[in-house]
DNA sequence: CTGTTAGCGCTTTCAG
DNA sequence: CTGAAAGCGCTAACAG
């Protein structure tokens, strides 16, 4: 591999020139600049990144944690991350945190340790604290789907109130007043919100909230069944289940199909995230949308606003979700 | 942040006696080792893994390109790689190739000028020829899903030959003499060598292959869709058709229940990947298995074992798949 | 077992 | 506008 060396001996200038002309820095005479370019041309002169960053202390790279990366929704995170970031030149370096704590603040060191001029976190399990210190003392870091108090334009969020409210509301106004819920776990933020959202909408239509209809799920199938299980028996009456994403209310559909319910007649349910495969489910499911790659493109926005200067860049912090109305909801009947 | 510097001169050794503790290389006394890592300790020393690369021209950081992050196939295939080369301390850059020639290269450039260590490659678009000729003359690379001649221990393999032969096989023995197939684009391996094992297959029934009966999609759900639309336009009466992947099988199904075909009594139908999204698909569908993580898992070590000398890694270049009978294929009955 | 001494390839003042 | 020179933080011979 050819050096910035040899390219400035054959071009019969000083190590600095070449240096120039490659970074565009500085004043260089046109004709300088020709014989250096065809220098490097000669030579298939690609720059030692590794020492540009040594020399320069920029890596160009910036560092992603996502809990995981299969299932549908990680993937379009990454997505949005990625294709910005690359159209802007820098490199992404990707781990998972399994939402788990000593997982994640190793991979945050990880990232650390390999010098990137960023990180763009999707955390669960660190609490604000550490994530404000380590804003202060190293590199810029940029939090998607949380609220750290003080650092709001290094957030990239979802108004996961509000998407708890929406769903319970478009199950509420069809006349629906027994509703069960199945939450994520509710030491996460976004499940404590859609709760809390779910909560408020109650409130405004006079509804008490009921404890026992409620079932702390983990964001899976699995426990989506277990929860409408769980719920039918204990024997609480209740026309509609809002589940606090689609993985759960697919557990839940498919109880509801083994007990004989029919759904949406004896039961409405309805979902959150808008998943790509909900569209394979039977009834198709009423669930809650909002742009989830647009939210990896912000947060690798804000890294190129906050960390590369790029002043003019729109940076769009909370995201509004939507309901969508499906099959799986529909108005209560009967008593 | 502190330097190896500062940690020789609180610890009141040399600057080479920090480097091999922090490395295990060399011998140390277990005295001059503990004074060094209190040292370290003290100063919230972290190594400049930069400045490492630059000195050892090893970066621990392996370059990975997939077409694109989101869908079942590829997070499966990151969360493979990502766990395993963590776990050996390896970094992993990952970069998206849209499966398109100049993306491609770019993507490699992009890794190459990383200075990754190894690449492990998922590419449809860029040809054998430059595989090898990468391979001769930048870093090791490995391949998933690819077979280039000469650089089987460098490839990662589904015997994809062999899925569609097996495909086909289980819909022949159950009486069906009329297939339909629809495959991924042709100038695909995957697609290719499915096509390959059908074909065989129905040679070995002794049935001709009818080019009339396929349709070349492109892998996506809607091509599946206008797959069975323009097989059943034509006229040709088939009893079943295999389909190169779930997402086409899904299509294909849509288009049967608007037609009001009964699957699998009018129409038997077949997949390929089973990727976990057809647990949701009614009735259930049949399909082709194998290990995706596994692959990626496969490539790790491969990377591993070549690369960094890790001699006793197994690793198993080419992965077979099996046959998922569930309720989308049924015995061919009437004429 | 430990210290000395060159670099790794590039950026960046500071002079000229 | 261009060149000289001093590092960036660490590794890896080579001595001792």
């Amino acid at each position: 591999m050819a050096t910035i060396y040899e390219v400035s001996e054959l071009a019969g200038v000083s190590l600095a020139t070449v240096s120039r002309v490659m970074n565009d820095s500085g004043k260089v005479t046109a004709k300088t600049r020709k014989k250096v370019k065809a220098a490097m041309r000669e030579l298939g002169y690609r720059p030692n990144s590794i020492a540009r960053s040594l020399a320069s202390s920029r890596t160009d790279s910036v560092g992603v944690l996502v809990p995981m990366f299969y299932g549908p929704f990680y993937g379009e995170i990454l997505s949005g991350i990625e294709t910005e970031l690359r159209d802007a030149g820098k490199h992404v370096i990707i781990t998972a945190g399994h939402s788990d704590k000593a997982s994640e603040e190793a991979g945050i060191e990880f990232l650390l340790s390999r010098n990137c001029d960023a990180l763009i976190l999707h955390v669960d399990a660190v609490d604000d604290d550490y994530l404000k210190k380590l804003c202060r003392e190293s590199v810029p870091i940029v939090v998607i789907g949380r609220h750290v108090a003080g650092f709001e334009d290094h957030c990239i969020n979802l108004d996961n109130e509000l998407g708890g409210y929406l769903a319970t509301k478009s199950v509420l106004v069809l006349g629906h007043k027994k509703l069960a819920y199945i939450s994520g776990p509710l030491w996460k933020h976004d499940a404590h919100d859609r709760l809390q959202g779910h909560k408020r909408a109650l409130m405004e239509h006079g509804l008490e909230f009921n404890a026992q209809l409620l079932y702390e799920g983990n964001f899976r199938e699995a426990s989506g069944s277990r929860g409408l299980e769980e719920l039918l028996r204990i024997g609480q009456p209740f026309s509609a289940v809002i589940c606090a994403n689609d993985e759960m209310a697919a557990g839940a559909l498919g109880v509801a199909r083994e007990r004989g319910l029919e759904i949406p007649e004896d039961l409405s349910v309805i979902g959150f995230d808008n998943v790509f495969f909900t569209r394979y489910f039977r009834p198709k499911l009423s669930t809650i949308d909002y742009q989830i790659s647009g939210m990896g493109q912000m947060a690798a926005r804000a890294v190129l606003k906050i960390v590369y200067g790029d002043k003019d860049l729109e940076v769009q912090n909370m995201f509004q979700p939507t309901v969508v109305m499906r099959s799986s909801v529909t108005c209560k009947t009967g008593p």
